[in-house]
DNA sequence: TTAGCGTGGGAAAGCGCATTCCCATTGCAA
DNA sequence: TTGCAATGGGAATGCGCTTTCCCACGCTAA
């Protein structure tokens, strides 16, 4: 990667280095216009194209934004994804993709590689966990941030805070009101729904499923139900769909009907897959709702009922855009929780 | 942005600067173990981080790697995204986002920042337009490739080579077998479908969406078959939907049952949505087939016949991975474009 | 014993740019 | 006409690092 230098542009313009800096890269100090068309005559002439690494580390700043997602091809990720990347382009800068398929170890490694390349932020995203296995994981994770943040670093966070992190400059938390949103999704579920409901969940210590989980029961307690029982499963597509397996047989033989929770869309998605060539049919025989209203997923049928998540403002906060109105959630339901009546229509 | 510097640990171990770098950034020279364990330790002490700007600076290469998509929420671009971050990762390299919409001018812009950044190897994915209003930017865009060329640059480009990319060097196209693909499609649709084809295409001019189209029709021609009628609308979910919509009355009122082919798979789900709501049942008043084989949608049903396209592997070719076997897709028949009788199944 | 060699640390020269400080020039008021 | 401020270009320094070159040292072979 060789290319013309400043140095070279300034001599072919018979202009100091100086000189040949402010014109080409806005400096506070305008050079008079005849001198500034020559300079920009050469720099055109040679096909100048200013170095990066070396203004930024002649200035101290770089004009990257980090960004760490579990898998940029997940739609959930990808939607914020896109939030992150308008805010970048907002504000000038440039997006540094790391995937780490959610190992903190992983993370933490792209947490230092991004501060080794001096990012002026780091926004990270997907589920944080209190797991056991995980801990010494999130230890190190946290260590790494609060380095990065003592040294000058701006780090968002979509969700919840980093486990263990002290630094309190620069931590900036998107929160996400899972807890509220989930409990609203059960007040209106167990309005028109009589049967008993089942949550499937992503393993135990995974932030935002616990709080959809803790949510629901709560929103169903405060309907006067009784609390759903819980199965964990993976929480992707896969482990919705191993867990609309073991279920099949049970929605089959039983009178009741049954109300799913799963606690995102792509596992609920999973769960329905599943359950179709057993032949239970959403809504009649089971009804079923996720969370996140993953836009690729909305054409599905039966429509699934869910909880929409702006998930490009949440990248967009995370990324800091002021402008960018609070995070907000929106209850939505659909066809895949229609009484037998309703859905008639 | 400021954390101790190389020679803040070469002054705390009690050795020279180049001692030091040596110890530290991976040179052939290895000091001896005892120095290299005390600068080790004074690193480790002050949470010494690596300036990768400088380091590149002074070793003129910056491990960066560029990805140009239209859309990173799109999910083909994604998956390509995914593709192109884990060839990344094997090479110990970062990826540099930018997305387009698919302006030629703001791909030229994102190139022109890459090289600003003196990135390895940029990868740009997303089709290749020849549409007069595209010509002037995409000169420009070759132009500014050409020069990133030129200077040592590495480009992978998925799909078509640039419009009027000049520099032989270090261009490197990732063919995608649109054409043929497409034309085995036909065939095999052509051997169980007797009525009329259909397609619905992106703009004209859009090379991903001609390939698709021409070979559809040279299928349905070497199958002896009348060429399909060929719609233009958006190549999204959008365009599909339109589509759709003005093809209701049509199907509703013929006779024949027509044979959809939509030019990639979201525009696919596009027209089924639209067409839903009219009463017109896939497949049972008309069959549809899309291309591209996206993952998140394979869950939908009717299950939408297409041709896969290994879309990671594009990406990780496209960003030089050697390991990588080429793209071969293959057709996909599903439940969208079962004749009746089959479909009684 | 000494010339010759390999080993390994250090000094210093950049990499490409921003920026501070300095100086020559100009314009204006006194 | 002289003095001063303001204007604007240039020399030089440093950002943090790699790498070349140099040199001191200890070793072996003659």
């Amino acid at each position: 990667m060789a290319a013309s230098t400043l140095s070279e542009v300034a001599r072919l313009a018979g202009v100091s280095l100086a000189t040949a800096s402010r014109v080409l890269n806005g400096s506070s100090r305008k050079p008079a216009e005849d001198i500034a068309e020559r300079v920009r005559e050469a720099a055109d002439k040679l096909g100048y194209v200013p170095n990066a690494q070396a203004q930024a580390l002649a200035k101290s700043s770089s004009g990257l934004i980090g960004l760490i997602v579990h898998d940029i091809a997940d739609p959930y990720f990808s939607a914020i994804a896109r939030g992150v990347q308008e805010a970048a382009r907002q504000q000038n800068r440039m997006v540094l993709l790391a995937s780490t398929s959610g190992a903190a170890s992983d993370e933490r490694e792209a947490v230092a590689a991004f501060a080794a390349r001096r990012a002026d932020s780091i926004v990270i995203a997907g589920s944080r966990s209190v797991r056991a296995e995980d801990q010494q994981g999130n230890a190190e994770l946290a260590a790494e941030l609060d380095r990065y943040c003592r040294n000058g670093g701006h780090v968002g966070v979509v969700g919840h805070p980093i486990v263990g992190a002290s630094a309190s400059e620069g931590y900036h938390v998107v929160k996400v009101p899972n807890e509220e949103l989930a409990a609203g999704l059960a007040a209106e579920l167990a309005a028109s729904h009589d049967g008993p409901f089942l949550i499937i969940a992503g393993p135990e210590g995974l932030y935002t499923s616990d709080d959809r989980v803790r949510g629901f029961q709560r929103g169903l307690a405060d309907a006067g139900r009784t609390p759903a029982e819980v199965i964990r499963t993976g929480f992707n597509r896969a482990g919705g769909y191993d867990a609309g397996l073991a279920l099949a047989e049970r929605i089959k033989s039983s009178e009741e009907r049954l109300c799913i929770f799963a606690v995102n869309d792509v596992m609920a998605i999973g769960v329905t897959a599943a359950l179709r060539p057993e032949g239970v049919w959403i809504p009649r025989d089971a009804t079923i709702a996720g969370f996140d209203d993953i836009e690729t997923l909305r054409d599905f049928r039966p429509a699934l009922s869910t909880v929409h998540l702006p998930l490009e403002d949440i990248g967009r906060l995370a990324a800091g855009d002021p402008d960018t109105p609070p995070v907000s959630g929106v209850v939505k339901l659909r066809r895949s929780t229609e009484t037998p009546a309703e859905s008639q229509i």
